[in-house]
RNA sequence: GGAGAGAUGGCUGAGUGGUCGAAGGCGCUCGACUGGAAAUCGAGUAGGCGGGCCUAAACCUGCCUCGAGGGUUCAAAUCCCUCUCUCUCCGCCA
């Protein structure tokens, strides 16, 4: 959510940063209704002064056994008054309310201004793609073949966009989440946790799914409660409604969670394969962090997600997003894309993000620099670390063999009781 | 699913209609004492929304908040209703 007196105080400001994520005006109506609402609340406030006064007046006068009709009589019609008052501050509370819940985080200075992907900014790029002296199969011809993958079946049990593991396939998905989440909690710091993978309604609002992208989650029937889409919606919910002690900070969090999407408006991309699905593995690292570091700490996390790509051996690049491809929450988002060969492209397999305040002002989520200083919002971040599917993928692609096997990249191998080659 | 108990500040815990944003304790901050520390003593210590104020801090000030929402009343942490969550016992269950 941004900061409704930042919005007040400079409108021009936030609206053209708006502007560059592609939202036309829109400010108009909040600082209308945001005019409104204050002077209803003056009005109300003076009233209910009036009321508290008189109303231990009325104590005293009591407790001398005077007679205090008349007075009553002038606060009950006060009383009527203020409700009137209060209730037309809620209306247009839930207005503002609207309007900011809906409205994308800004934009960091740092961030290039562009309208769509196309004017993403390489930052840097790692590792050779792989030249083949044979023509290389899609990751979903090489799994078919050799039994791991199975999208038939799958597609008996739960339709379209959903895949079976089999055999080493799901012993290849099983190591990888173990290979991931021992990085980060070995090697960065990170903490395990292993949360819910169904949320409230509430925990959406907190991260940014809701109100407005509503259609891209399954929700449960009957509930108010949500699959989650990504595990960074429970980690970074996890202290919501907090007050954290600065030697608290920061807080690094990862967590192995499968991740449920709807894919509304999707049909026909990616359909083959299991780069798009409805449910998928992914590893997640969230970090807490005070406003001072939370760019320092967005460069170490886009590290630490690079290192899982390096460690296997996957051609990789560092997309800078520009304003016109950011996330809602996001104000800052590094994408990681893998070397594909049957696509000839990069393909998005990790994206860090910092949301700075925007999560934490939904999240109530606030800490003190000092014990006894007045509370500030946190900066959250979150990044993949990384999608497991589409690291399956980018492992039967690029380790290929002519004769339709696969080779085990050797830090996986371990974890793979050993087996270096599937055939 | 059945029966019961509960939800109060950073924590613990008192408070059954007005003097209560809230005793006491712990913790924390500042100060005194000390060569320094511990102990001790003193003071302070909830959050939110407005206004004073052009911006920020500090300060002053009004209002709101005792799980959430509604009601009764001149006045609600306290009385009534609804909901949510937690705990205990019984049943069922991986």
């Amino acid at each position: 959510m941004l900061d409704p007196k930042l919005a007040r105080a400079k409108p021009e400001v936030v609206e053209a940063a708006l502007r560059a994520r592609g939202i036309e005006g829109g400010l108009d109506e909040f600082l209308k209704l945001d005019r409104e609402r204050r002077s209803l609340q003056a009005r109300a406030d003076e009233l209910k002064n009036f009321r508290n006064k008189a109303s231990s007046e009325i104590g005293r006068a009591k407790r001398q056994g005077k007679s205090t009709d008349d007075l009553q009589a002038r606060i009950r019609q006060v009383g009527e008054e203020i409700k009137a008052l209060d209730e037309q501050s809620k209306e247009i509370d839930v207005q503002l309310d609207r309007i900011l819940l809906n409205l994308p985080n800004i934009p960091h200075d740092s961030v290039p201004v562009g309208s769509s992907e196309v004017d993403n900014v390489e930052v840097r790029r790692w590792g050779e793609p792989r030249r083949f002296d044979f023509n290389p199969l899609p990751h979903w011809e090489i799994g078919t073949a050799l039994d791991i993958l199975d999208f038939e079946r799958a597609a008996k049990l739960s339709g379209a966009r959903f895949t079976v593991y089999k055999g080493l396939g799901a012993r290849l998905e099983r190591a990888l989440i173990n290979l991931m989440l021992d990085m980060h909690v070995d090697q960065h710091g990170y903490k395990e946790v292993f949360p819910p993978f169904m949320v409230s309604a509430d925990c959406m609002i907190g991260t940014g799914q809701l109100p407005k992208f509503a259609e891209d989650m399954f929700k449960v029937e009957g509930r108010e409660m949500y699959l989650i889409p990504t595990a960074e919606v429970p980690l970074t919910n996890l202290h919501r409604e907090e007050i954290l002690a600065a030697e608290q900070l920061p807080i690094y969090l990862t967590a192995y969670t499968a991740c449920f999407r709807a894919e509304a408006g999707s049909h026909g991309r990616d359909t083959r394969g299991v780069i798009r699905q409805h449910q998928f593995n992914k590893v997640e690292m969230v970090k807490l962090t005070t406003p001072e570091t939370s760019y320092a700490e967005l460069e170490k996390m886009t590290r630490d997600a690079e290192e899982v790509l390096q460690v296997l051996g996957l051609p990789y690049r560092v997309m800078a997003l520009c304003t016109g491809d950011l996330g809602f929450s996001a104000a800052k988002t590094y994408d990681l894309e893998v070397w594909m060969p049957s696509y000839q492209e990069y393909k998005e397999i990790s994206s860090c993000s910092n949301c700075e305040d925007f999560q934490a002002r939904r999240l109530n989520l606030r800490y003190r620099s000092e014990p006894t200083a007045r509370p500030r919002y946190v900066h959250t971040l979150n990044g993949s670390g990384v999608a497991v599917g589409r690291t399956v993928a980018a492992i039967l692609e690029n380790y290929q063999q002519v004769d339709g096997s696969v080779v085990i990249p050797e830090a996986l191998r371990r974890y793979m009781g050993g087996i270096d080659i599937i055939r």
